[in-house]
RNA sequence: GCGAGAGUGGCGGAAUUGGUAGACGCGCUGGACUUAGGAUCCAGUGGCGUAAGCUGUGCGGGUUCGAGUCCCGCCUCUCGCACCA
């Protein structure tokens, strides 16, 4: 009988619906495994990056399943978001219908896929019963202040036609646009305060040993916590004070200028009216309109202007001049900084080139440095100088006298301060959920009550050509009533950023039904935090953190028992291709290229490198083509064959071929023999079986071994594969050899056939399904028990030993395992091997190694 | 510049805690079966060497009976951060 994958796949699919196999409960008996892989956007097909990241799940949800957990294994669509909206535009169709016409051709792909969801709890983000509930969160953190407005500097990327969050903006450019540059825009914007739980979320960044430790590292330099002072410097001719902020107080006697950031409020004032006026705001005007990436890239030459101002040094009651500098961040610290050139590059850069006084105030142990002739900052420890007090203090530890000595004096204060900014949630977007507010003109800013939710996206708009929201242009949706007054008033038009959605669609999952909250507190409570979360390292800042932070919330809403959401975190690589390229036409798709040829122009094609797989570069495999012609099974091995989960993986179709091939094998292995297998019970270990059985069965259970190991601690799936081929290799060996076979011999190799079936369901669950059946089984591989090894199947009688020799490899020795050290010592000196080359000269000692290896020292 | 990770055959990749380097797969070579095979099966396959043997995990040192693995110093690549005061 031939491997047939199609008509496989088909039935075991159509069967597994049919008995419910993958739907879960709460069941307080039983030990829950919440597995979770990243939700898709509904882009209309899944790509060879979903399968990955969903087979590596999948095998995992199926063996944690065999080895008797309750587990959680849902699937849902990110389904909000611009793309809907542009191919709306593009194919004359409306975003609603062209996601969930989407939804199902990827949902009908998923399935083939064989993956086990229980689509009972699918969600779609887009959907007004997910929706509303992020609506009435969001009123609970308007209620407490976590949600909050503020006319502001924002990220405007104008492809997309809207504000970015500053952790969307990659490189000065949009995070989906990485032509389009961002430019700076003031508009008025929803805020959420995760600043509020930027300590929290970094003191848990060290309680979670099941992340990476690169996402970890990333999330902290996000969150970017300094420690240092704030310190107020007099205005001159003013009863203003300037605030600075600084982590290096201890150099405040050096500070010899000043440096605004061209945003600051205060500048306009403090010129006004001076010579220097004009000079100043024109600077400003021509800073701002260069994109703040390339304002403060490095190979940006520092550039600043004279204010015509002075503040007093609170230390040294010293006049200095203030500068306003391209190169002082507006939204870090206070967006002014006091400059010490003498010990910081940028200040001295700065310093030099305007002819500003370099006062060193920290030497370096054994040498002398002079402001006037130095050719650099020294930014090393030293000694304290001209520091009046302080003078003779080690500089580290006259960072807290310092501080001491501000706060004494009420001239300042010990601070921490953060990188990270609140999360701007207001997208000038049609495909959103729409943020709950009224603005009414008597009453000012009105939460939606809460029994009005939810505000439902009108579907029957007509989209905008040239992009930008209906919303606004919409009477129906805007015009509203305020709920205090009830008079005339007007409805927010911006919707919520999309990674709103997918902080919180986890907890969801556990309750996904529930029409009495956000999330039906029981079944949260049991299923969460999710156990292993798999995804890409693409959101290890944005959508990870962000869900971070919302656990937080909805835990101080107490709406959830947990604070991180996720217990373990599995980052996979890249499904990575050689790029095809044509002289004449371009990037080519594998099927525009024959014979190594453009089959448009027949000229030589050129092999680029291999890169992560995208539409652009068309290096690109589709995931249902393949499976039309080797199966699910064949694509799901190859995808964790190839290369461990965490790197990239490099695409090869010859590899897949391998994997077919190898599928086919080990059919034909069992198919051949099935009447003789069937026949059979499998052998257990009751009595002794002569050598080259034991070999057999010996192997079965040192493979049960590994590939458990493998699966559950390390998630190294290609090493559990290839262990399996072993013992696929290890049987076709011993059928193909001349043994004679009787019924233990057969009982031998049904134990081998019946754990490699078991072995394998979680990676290939269609082919061993089948198997399965044919041996007689009449339930399903998932609800087989995983198999044991057995202790004493793994013990060997003779082993074979490395004898070394000065640590070179010179003979093997074959030994009873129970030798005593003695014993192989005496064995190995007898070896006529070592007895060459050990010769006459004198053996200086002998290293015996239990069960691997002896090394004769000479 | 800072931080993290990686460098192993022609290729993808193996090698718990220092203990046979190259498992498994791809490719390649030879053979078998075949009308034929790009199907299947068997054998071989790091390099040099007829062989004994030598050599070999980015480079240079070190520790050790023994180093891909540990230590020190470099080089290269990938990723992240990058005027953060």
């Amino acid at each position: 009988m031939k491997y047939n994958p199609k008509k496989i796949e088909k039935k075991w699919q159509e069967r597994w619906e049919q008995e419910g196999l993958f739907k879960v409960q709460e069941l307080a008996d039983k030990e829950k495994y919440y597995l979770l892989e990243m939700f898709p956007y509904p882009s209309g097909r899944i790509h060879m990056g979903h399968v990955r990241n969903y087979t590596i799940g999948d095998v995992v949800a199926r063996y944690q399943r065999m080895k008797g957990k309750n587990v959680l294994h849902p699937m849902g669509w990110d389904a909000f978001g611009l793309p809907a909206e542009n191919a709306a535009i593009e194919n004359q169709t409306h975003p609603h219908r062209w996601t969930y016409d989407n939804i199902a051709n990827m949902k009908a792909q998923l399935k083939r896929m064989g993956f086990s969801y229980d689509w009972d709890r699918e969600l779609a983000t887009c959907d007004p019963d997910y929706y509303r509930w992020e609506q009435l969160i969001f009123l609970r953190m308007y209620e407490k202040g976590l949600a909050y407005k503020k006319r502001t500097h924002v990220n405007w990327c104008e492809s997309c036609q809207t504000v970015l969050a500053k952790e969307q903006v990659v490189n000065g450019c949009c995070w989906r646009h990485t032509d389009q540059e961002v430019q700076l825009k003031e508009m008025d914007s929803w805020f959420f305060r995760i600043t509020d739980y930027a300590e929290d979320i970094l003191a848990h960044c060290d309680e979670l040993p099941g992340w990476p430790e690169r996402v970890i590292t990333m999330q902290k330099n996000w969150i970017g916590k300094s420690h240092g002072a704030i310190i107020r410097f007099p205005l001159v001719g003013s009863q203003d004070v300037i605030e600075v902020y600084t982590t290096r107080q201890d150099t405040l006697f050096g500070a010899t200028f000043m440096c605004f950031a061209p945003e600051h409020p205060m500048l306009k004032e403090i010129v006004k009216g001076l010579p220097q006026e004009r000079d100043v705001m024109g600077f400003v005007e021509r800073t701002l309109r260069v994109d703040s990436f390339i304002r403060t890239a490095d190979y940006t030459v520092k550039e600043g202007v004279f204010t015509g101002r002075y503040c007093l040094n609170p230390m040294t009651q010293e006049k200095i001049p203030i500068y306003v500098a391209n190169f002082v961040l507006f939204d870090y610290g206070t967006g002014a900084i006091m400059a010490v050139p003498a010990h910081d590059q940028r200040d001295f850069d700065f310093a030099r080139k305007y002819q500003i006084p370099v006062r060193v105030v920290i030497q370096p142990e054994g040498q002398k440095l002079d402001g006037d002739t130095m050719t650099e900052a020294y930014a090393e420890e030293g000694i304290l100088v001209n520091s009046g007090p302080f003078d003779g203090q080690r500089n580290l530890d006259a960072l807290d006298s310092v501080a001491e000595h501000l706060e004494s004096k009420g001239i300042g204060f010990k601070t921490v301060n953060f990188r990270i900014r609140d999360w701007n949630i207001s997208r000038q977007r049609y495909w959103g959920a729409p943020i709950p507010i009224i603005y009414c003109e008597k009453c000012g800013t009105m939460p939606v009550p809460e029994e009005d939710l939810p505000v439902v996206l009108p579907l029957d708009l007509r989209l905008r050509e040239g992009g930008g929201s209906p919303l606004p242009f919409e009477p129906s949706f805007y015009q509203a009533t305020c709920p205090k007054c009830k008079g005339e008033a007007q409805r927010e038009t911006d919707t919520m950023d999309t990674f709103v959605e997918s902080s919180w669609y986890f907890d969801r999952y556990a309750s996904p039904r529930y029409n009495e909250g956000p999330l039906d507190k029981k079944k949260v409570d049991y299923w969460m935090p999710v156990d292993q979360y798999i995804g890409g390292i693409e959101h290890a800042i944005l959508h990870l953190l962000y869900s971070r932070f919302f656990t937080r919330v909805l835990n101080d809403f107490g709406y959830v028992n947990v604070k991180e959401p996720f217990s373990n975190l599995l980052t996979q690589g890249m499904v990575c291709k050689e790029t095809q390229e044509c002289p004449v036409h371009g990037y080519l798709f594998p099927h525009e290229v024959k014979d190594g040829r453009c089959i448009k122009c027949d000229s030589p094609i050129i092999i680029g490198n291999t890169v992560k797989m995208s539409k652009s570069k068309k290096n690109v495999v589709d995931p249902t083509e393949l499976v039309d012609q080797y199966g699910a099974d064949t694509v799901r091995m190859f995808c964790l064959f190839a290369s461990p989960p965490e790197r990239d993986l490099e695409w090869s179709d010859q590899g897949v071929e391998g994997s077919f091939r190898f599928l086919q094998r080990m059919w034909r292995l069992i198919t051949d023999h099935m009447e003789a297998i069937s026949r059979v019970k499998p052998y257990q270990g009751q009595d002794s079986l002569p050598a080259y059985l034991q070999d057999i069965h010996r192997k079965t259970h040192e493979t049960i071994k590994r590939v458990s190991i493998d699966i559950e601690d390390r998630f190294h799936f290609n090493t559990a594969i290839s262990a399996v081929m072993e013992l696929i290799n290890d049987v076709t060996r011993y059928l193909n050899s001349d043994q004679a076979m009787n019924d233990q011999a057969w009982s031998v190799i049904r134990e081998a056939v019946e754990a490699t079936i078991l072995l394998l369901s979680p990676v290939v669950p269609h082919i061993t399904e089948e198997l399965w059946q044919m041996l007689g089984n009449h339930s399903s591989t998932l609800m087989s028990p995983w198999p044991r090894y057995q202790e004493e199947a793994l013990q060997v009688e003779k082993i074979l030993l490395v004898v070394q020799v000065n640590g070179k490899v010179r003979s093997r020795i074959e030994i009873p395992a129970s030798y005593s050290d003695k014993e192989i010592e005496t064995a190995a000196l007898k070896d006529d091997r070592v007895l060459k080359f050990v010769g006459d000269q004198k053996i200086k000692k002998v290293i015996v190694v239990k069960k691997k290896l002896v090394n004769v020292v000479i």
